[in-house]
DNA sequence: AATGAATGAGCATTCATTCAT
DNA sequence: AATGAATGAATGCTCATTCAT
């Protein structure tokens, strides 16, 4: 008799829709008219299943970190040592072909700009950020490890490595014509290779 | 007789509100109104010195990217070889305290972002990239051949340095809090250095 | 076999709940999902029930109309002469404390407001304006007979003391923190009173 | 060289603009394109003279206050004694035909709505009351002194006043139809007058 | 050069009403 | 009867740009 709820498919629909927008247009000018267009959604429907164009981007930037995690863990699984689960990050965030989405990593600069300015951005930012900073550090951490290494570094060297990775996904996005091709996960993994041989034996 | 035409400076005042605008509160709201009152003028004179919104932004990215090679000419002026011109750039870009300009560094994250879509911004960024990029290779180069090592890699390091400062530039801007304090110029400097460690001897 | 048909009570709790809200946040503030949420119904089920917002507004006229008549009645019964009526018709509408309801007074004034524009509003409440003053005419008549004194004055003191009245409700709504507490009844019975006493005895 | 301000005279406009609107469709139907429409200037001026529409009603408040402070003065100016000034206050309020603008009193009857709701609002109206209120208590007390009266019921009948003359103002607007021509005026002296009849005598 | 008012298109958001289920 | 999604027009407000002075 009553209607049944297809909430959660529509809202996934609008922030597929806010992605497609930002990809093309920035924050700004993805209005809510545009977002309802490429969602092919009547534009009042998109604050009824959200409060603000705010929460659009808040779940877009779940959803990317989500889709992240995923991608790193379906290259990962396969992986039987700390040196092929490193590669499996290294590769998932900034290996070209595998699944790579220029959309979404242009709207993931987008999302690192607002989070300069809008307070709830920045918490969702940096939430997605933590998380990848952990995950990366246990990564090194076991890295280093299994090479007979000390540890000691990896907290920083996790530190590096992400900033390292958001500039590469800046200038791939804004200057991805100037910049040599592929050299965003050969570097990184020379970079790692060659710092770890530096540091410290264990004992 | 005529007026002493004043133009330059007042490009320099509006340019600089825009500056100051920006790192408050981000490039959409970064109003004529708002950008007038940061520079003292009134908003009606805008348009008088520039054609319109962008065309500040486009001297800005100018300006910022002269300020930047001011900087660094300053630092290395005492440097007698090529690893203390190195070093002079990366503190230049990276230390903090130095002459850090917070807002500059979040004025650059924002350019960074509205250069994915704004072809006149992104070819500016793209401008000021590059210039950057013949600066470091140069640099690498020398600070290579003085320590006996090939050269060859020189590029790809440049633009993995760009990469890294692009990042550390975003997550100081979005993330400080969560971010090692002090990691970027110290660890910049330690990935240099051995990743040349590691190159070949020339001969 | 059909189900029985709750439309009536339906009515109330839509009444009620666009009562509550009117109460909060005025008449245009008062949404329909507003309204349904405070009838704890789903919002489509209200146009089922009325054909538009205007509808339930006047139904809650009359809701509103008929309470201060069953108020009224309530403290009048035990009354065995005219004094005691008019006495008792007072307290019923200004005396506080007793079944003194504030979001009732309010959602009152908000509705005189609304009669200026909305001529059905207005029609509405004239008919319980005119019904007012019907009563408060026999009562002022009966008292005025009652004290000996000739009644030709009863129709005008009524249109006097239900614009009292409506002011007294409007005051106490938006300036009842400046107004002196409890005045309202009091001062009603001593006008009424005293320009009785100078009214010209019959024969 | 510069352009001279006008902005007094253009946020006098749009006050009136909105008392146009208000008269004749009430507050919330009152938009910005009506209000710019009486006002005869562009939609996008209103706001760069008014920050909001809420901060023109607040400026109308006033406006009303000080216009129907002018007619009383006006009216009072001949009057030599307490009786005569406290009949023209009522002539000023109440009176048909004088300057009696229905407009202005179908705003004030909104005004009054919207102050039960909005706090900024009903600071102004009260404040409007509030002087109102000092207004009439001198007057009364002055009266009754004239008369060799007790003044100290002077506060209670300057609230009962008030109430009677904001009634008055609603039924008039939304009930005048049903209500006796003129009864306000000479009602008011009249309730006044017997209740200071029966005042005690000061010694 | 300079001022500050003026314009009008565009935006996020709200909401009464309708409709498929 | 009931549900909750859907629609689209309307609103207050913002803002780059223009213009008269």
């Amino acid at each position: 008799m009553a209607r049944k709820p297809n909430t959660e498919q529509r809202r996934e629909q609008i922030v597929n829709g806010l992605l497609e927008a930002i990809g093309e247009h920035g924050y700004d000018k993805a209005t809510i008219q545009t977002i309802a267009r490429k969602a092919g959604l009547a534009p009042g429907l998109i604050h009824y299943h959200f409060q603000n164009k705010e929460g659009i981007l808040l779940e877009l930037v779940k959803s990317l970190a989500a889709v992240a995690q995923r991608r790193y863990e379906s290259l990962a699984a396969p992986a039987t040592n700390a040196a092929a689960r490193l590669n499996a990050y290294i590769d998932a965030r900034l290996a070209l072909g595998n699944g790579a989405e220029p959309r979404a990593v242009a709207a993931w600069v987008v999302i690192g700009a607002e989070a300069i300015r809008q307070p709830q951005v920045r918490a969702a930012y940096q939430d997605a950020v933590a998380a990848e900073r952990v995950l990366l550090e246990t990564l090194l951490h076991d890295y280093l490890r299994e090479r007979g290494k000390s540890p000691a570094s990896a907290g920083r060297l996790a530190a590096a490595l992400i900033a390292f990775m958001e500039g590469a996904f800046q200038l791939s996005s804004a200057a991805g014509d100037i910049m040599p091709s592929g050299y965003a996960a050969d570097m990184a993994l020379q970079l790692v290779g060659r710092f770890a041989d530096a540091e410290p034996d264990i004992r």
